[in-house]
DNA sequence: TGTACATCAGTGAACGCGCGTTCACTGATGTAC
DNA sequence: TGTACATCAGTGAACGCGCGTTCACTGATGTAC
């Protein structure tokens, strides 16, 4: 056999990643990440309050960590969303009167919205901590929301789900606006569990709606410029 | 002289006043209202850590209290604005190429982002709580938005900004929409002062945005139904 | 392969400090008659 | 108009508790030779 090339020393210490999920759990349902207590998370761990010392720095640093966890797993998720959502269009039933685009956007929201309801707790965090107390919180995630925003635009060009003459930069810029919204619609989602469907059909209006706007603004300076 | 209807007793004492606006100073440059410190506050108003049990209960209904506050100014406030802009397009210069609709909105959010940098602290404030960690707060500041999107779909209507197709119920989403993109817009503009023209110009972009796409999103489902 | 040493994750006790809250008090303002 | 009483905003001292942080320790795992 083949000796693993994976280095195994240095594996993510249980004790580390008890705490990550304990932080997870009292800020998702409580809390601001920087403002939770050392003894507090410990306890929620089951640990030693002094452990928290052998893997973090401080609260915020803990914080960063947890937010850029979920963002490695998130983004690839996404991704592959997004291109699963086009295959599935092109082979699929193909509703009558839905156009490619709208079908794609239909496809990627109920796929997006099942993950977010899966990993409740993440998406709460995020968007808390979006505009939170800390400011080396807040920049990660905007730098974050900005790769997303950075893939989706990429995606929906590779994919051709816009008119060639929007520009790069505009089609960057709905991007952004449509990852915004996306995620503030995901807070209603998870919070009012009875209108689902219905918030997955104003998602997608509201997706479809940002497109078009894009384009007939385009349209419109160009015929009376 | 006439004796003034005012009733002069149970005006705000100024203890109050001082922990209100201690709070806004404090929660805005670095944490949630509700985990200010009651010592902290005291101090940093100057009074006797006590005197806040005079005047809350705890540190949410201070909080509610805040947020209440500066919506009573802020909600007449920006009706004026919309008002104030519609009259000045009325009777303006009238810039060659430029609709009355992106007319009021330009003006609209000149006057906007005008107040939204004399009240940063409170823009701050309520943009943190809308996701916070209070559920009372959370829902206060929902509502709040609420009433300002039924606001503006009002004036919209009202000044006739908006082709009368367009039903109530899409208005008052567009409406919705608008509001919390503003909302978020603010940030970026408070937080990054060299770049306010860029911002504001990609603010007024994104308004039209969304009401070409509802309108655009309209007429496509009238014609092929 | 064995041995000696270093590193690492986790423990447990102890510290001093600031916190929220309570109680009893003061002086100013408002109200009844 | 004066007097007696009630209410209210703010003070100051005191309490017990949980907090973050430090130190010295343990046992397991990894590394050198």
């Amino acid at each position: 056999m083949v000796a693993s090339t994976e280095p195994k020393k240095h594996a993510e210490p249980p004790g580390k990643r008890a705490l990550l999920d304990a932080a997870e759990r009292l800020a998702a349902s409580s809390r601001c990440v920087t403002s939770l207590g050392l003894r507090e998370l410990a306890r929620e761990a089951g640990l030693n309050p002094n452990t928290f010392y052998r893997h973090f720095r401080d609260m915020e640093d803990l914080g960063l960590q947890l937010l850029r966890q979920s963002k490695s797993e998130l983004r690839s998720a996404l991704r592959a969303l997004r291109r699963q959502a086009a295959t599935e269009v092109e082979q699929g039933t193909g509703e009558p009167g839905v156009s490619k685009g709208r079908a794609v956007c239909r496809q990627t929201l109920r796929l997006y919205f099942d993950y977010v309801h899966t990993h409740r707790d993440r998406v709460l965090i995020a968007l808390r901590e979006l505009h939170g107390p800390s400011a080396l919180l807040r920049e990660e995630l905007r730098r974050q929301m900005d790769e997303f925003a950075d893939d989706m635009a990429e995606d929906i060009r590779e994919l051709r789900l816009i008119p060639e003459r929007v520009s790069p930069a505009q089609l960057r810029r709905v991007a952004g606006m449509v990852n915004r919204n996306m995620l503030y619609q995901s807070l209603d989602y998870l919070g009012d569990p009875e209108r689902r469907g219905e918030i997955l059909a104003l998602a997608e209006e509201q997706v479809l709606m940002l497109f078009r706007g894009a384009v007939s603004l385009l349209d419109q300076s160009e015929l009376r410029p």
